[in-house]
DNA sequence: ATTTTTTCGCAACTGTGTTGCATTAATTAT
DNA sequence: ATAATTAATGCAACACAGTTGCGAAAAAAT
């Protein structure tokens, strides 16, 4: 069993820098826009996926229900992610940005067992207010 | 300015039929499969649309990126819907089911406005727990 | 430098959702 | 009841997100 290594590509690193410097969470569209042809739709991807794979990156759909890919900053990488915190959906600009702090309070029925939560919120964001 | 008339047609009859029977979420493909050719593709999305438009059912994002409609039942048809209520995604069964009653309390950061909330929980339902 | 392993690009494909248009069915008026 | 009107349907075609297979290219290991 031989794990597979981590390999650091041109495309990769462009990629993270994009959502890096954006701050919020973007789609495979939305990246491709920003980077004029560095790679391929696929690639970019592939990339998304290995870099949720190895953490860097969490995912979350949008009510248009796209995907978008965000970096992770409130996450414990050790002692698994925090993921279950809320992502905000502008109505004006389109921007979804992740709110790390705010934690929904919700106590469910009888009998159901929580796994993960996807808590999406949609309004004005505080640029366009 | 002539208000479009609300139409009863077999098609819508027999989805919103569909829909209630079910009790859970469900999208196009698995109406489709429950109504076994009674109508075109196209015309489960439009009748959704309309069901939509009238108020009789809402619309909800799967963690899966799928769209599924549900009747409304918590819904006050007076004074706006109530569509802020918590979805819960079966991991086992994969049902999306509406928790009417469960309203999740959260604080945003100033400077955001809300307008609307959508609440994915994923896990176990009691049926498969 | 050569081998090994991963990533990339391209083409092709799947599946959801949409649109235009001619036909059909449900209301409304006669 | 019948004709006129208006909305709903089916079909074909399209748009677009996301995926897969495979040979070529690029990293990392030897």
């Amino acid at each position: 069993m031989k794990e597979k290594q981590v390999r650091s590509t041109a495309a990769k690193q462009h990629i993270r820098e994009i959502l890096e410097q954006s701050g919020t969470a973007l789609s495979q569209p939305e990246i491709q826009e920003q980077s004029e042809g560095v790679c391929d739709r696929v690639t970019v991807y592939r990339v998304l996926d290995r870099l949720l794979q190895e953490g860097e990156v969490h995912k979350t759909i949008g009510l248009d229900g796209m995907t978008r890919y965000a970096i992770c900053k409130a996450c414990d990488h050790d002692h698994g992610h925090q993921h279950d915190h809320v992502h905000f959906s502008c109505e004006v600009c389109g921007e979804v940005t992740c709110l790390d702090k705010v934690i929904p309070e919700l106590k469910l029925p009888r009998g159901y067992r929580l796994k993960e939560a996807s808590y999406m919120i949609s309004g004005v964001c505080p640029t366009c207010n």
